[in-house]
DNA sequence: TGTTAATTTTGACATAGATCAAGCCTTAAG
DNA sequence: CTTAAGGCTTGATCTATGTCAAAATTAACA
C-alpha cells in the first residue's frame, strides 16, 4: 500500500470544474458560487491502492472525485468483507461517516486519484446559507440510499449472470453521463472485487463473463470491456426470477 | 387493501411526544421545539395492510412512525419485489423520495398504525435555522446509508442462518431501545417477507428458524418469538464465511 | 360459528453457485 | 530480459438453497 502524496492543499475552483454540472449542479451566483470554492480543497494524488479514509477514522469531510476511480468496502469482526460501490470522477463519498461522525467504510484508490475536500461543518454552514446547495446536498444522501436499495434488490432477488449484467450496465451508462463511450471501456477491479459487490466468488463473475461472451452480447479480455448489444444485456436481465 | 382513515390533521406535539428522544434528538429551546411542533401534523390511522406511500407517488414529506409497523419494499419492472426495510416507532422513512422529487419504494403498514407527517420543504426552512435540526436530518440520513449498507454486508457474505439469526439480533436490539423485551416478541410479518429482505425463500426462512429452534436458541411459535440464548445467536453469525 | 383462504412446516428432489484444483496469462520488480 | 506474484479461466465435484408438493395450522370473513 502507498501512501497518498503530500497534501499540497490546492485551491480548487469548482466554477470552473468542468464536473461541475456532475458533481454539484447547483444554480448559484458568481458570488455564491466563490463561496463554494472557498470550502474547497484539493488533496494530493491517491496512488492506486491507497486509502483516502478508512473504517474508524473520523469523520470531517466528504470527498469529491476530480480523476480516477476508487471503491468503498465494510469488513465486519469475522473479517468478512463487503465491496459497496464503485466510485469515479464527478461522484461524492464519504456520507457513511455523518451518522456517527466516524467512516464507517474504507474507501480505496483502484487507479491514480484525485479529490476535492469538503469540509462538511463548513458544508453545513454554507448551506444554510444558500437554500439550492442545501437541496443538493440531500438529494446527494437521498441518491446514495436509493442506490443502495437498488443493491439490494440485486442482491437479493438476481441471479448471477443477471447482477453481472446490471452491473456492467450501470458502469455503461455512467461512462456514458461522463462523456466516454458506454460500450468500450476498461474495468478497473479485479474480479474478486466484482465478485465482492454483486455477492459471487471470482470463478463464478468469470464464468458468467464468458458465457455473455459466448452469448455475443459482450467482448471481455482481462480488463477490457466491450458491449456488443446494450439491449441483448438489459434483456438477459429480469429472465427469470430466483 | 385498506384505506387510510380520513386525514384529521390533529396537531402533534413533538414536544410532548413520548418518542421525542428516539426520532428527533435534538437539544431545542422551548420557543424552537414549538416552531417544529407546527410543522408537523398527525396523520390518520392507517390500517394494517394500507399503503403509506406507493413507488412514483410524488415526494412531499417524510413521515415519523408513532405506533405501529410498516415495510418498504420496491419492485423492478419484471415484478421482482424486494423488502427493503422493517419500520417501527420513532423511525423516520421516506428519504427515499428527496432525490427525485418521488417516492422509489411502497411503504406498507403490517399493522394498525399511526404516523406522523413531516413536509419536507418546510423542515428544510426550519433546519436553515436552527443548525442542530440539520445535523440530524443529516444524521439520518446517512444513517439510513449505513444501515443499507449493512443489509449489503448481509445479503453479499452471509448464509442463510446468519443472515436469520443478524435479523432477529437487530430486531431484539430496537425492541430493546424502546423498552419492550428484547427476548420476546411478536414477528409483525410473514415468513415471505423476511425471506424477501434476506433474499431467502420463505421455505428456508421456516427451515432456519426450526433449526435455530432444534439448538436451543430461539422458541418460535408462528408469529411470536422467543430469544433463548442472544450469546448463542450472536455466535451463530459469523461461524463461516460464504 | 363455520367455511375458506392464507400461512407455515416438512419432505423429496433439483440446481445454481461454491469449492477445490490446475494451468495460463499479465503485470510488476529486479 | 527474466522471474515471481497476482490475476484469470476452466474443469470436476460438492452443497446450500431453491423448487415442488402435501399436509397442518392459523387467520379472515361471511
Amino acid at each position: 500500500m502507498h501512501k497518498p502524496a503530500p497534501n499540497n492543499s490546492l485551491k480548487t475552483a469548482c466554477s470552473t470544474c468542468n464536473l461541475r454540472e456532475l458533481c454539484l449542479p447547483v444554480n448559484l451566483s458568481n458570488i455564491e458560487m466563490t463561496r463554494l470554492d472557498d470550502l474547497i480543497t484539493r488533496k494530493g494524488v491517491y496512488r492506486h491502492g491507497s486509502i483516502l479514509y478508512r473504517s474508524g477514522d473520523k469523520f470531517q469531510a466528504l470527498y469529491a472525485i476530480r480523476t480516477g476511480f476508487f471503491k468503498t468496502q465494510i469488513l465486519n469482526e469475522d473479517g468478512r468483507e463487503q465491496v459497496t460501490g464503485f466510485q469515479m470522477a464527478g461522484e461524492i463519498i464519504g456520507m457513511d461517516g455523518i451518522n456517527s461522525d466516524a467512516h464507517t467504510c474504507d474507501a480505496v484508490a483502484l487507479e491514480d486519484s484525485e479529490v476535492c475536500e469538503i469540509p462538511f461543518n463548513r458544508l453545513e454552514d454554507l448551506s444554510r446559507d444558500l437554500p439550492p446547495l442545501q437541496r443538493h446536498l440531500h438529494r446527494i444522501l437521498s441518491r446514495e440510499i436509493v442506490r443502495d436499495q437498488n443493491i439490494m434488490l440485486l442482491l437479493g432477488s438476481m441471479r448471477a449472470e443477471e447482477r453481472l449484467a446490471a452491473f456492467l450496465l450501470n458502469l455503461s451508462q455512467r461512462f456514458a453521463v461522463r462523456g466516454y463511450s458506454p460500450t468500450s471501456f476498461q474495468l478497473r477491479m479485479t474480479r474478486q472485487e466484482i465478485g465482492s459487490y454483486l455477492g459471487l466468488k471470482l470463478e463464478t463473475v468469470s464464468r458468467a463473463l464468458s458465457h455473455l461472451q459466448e452469448g455475443k452480447l459482450i467482448n471481455v479480455r482481462n480488463r477490457s470491456l466491450e458491449i456488443l448489444c446494450l439491449s441483448g444485456l438489459q434483456a438477459s436481465m429480469g429472465k427469470r426470477a430466483r
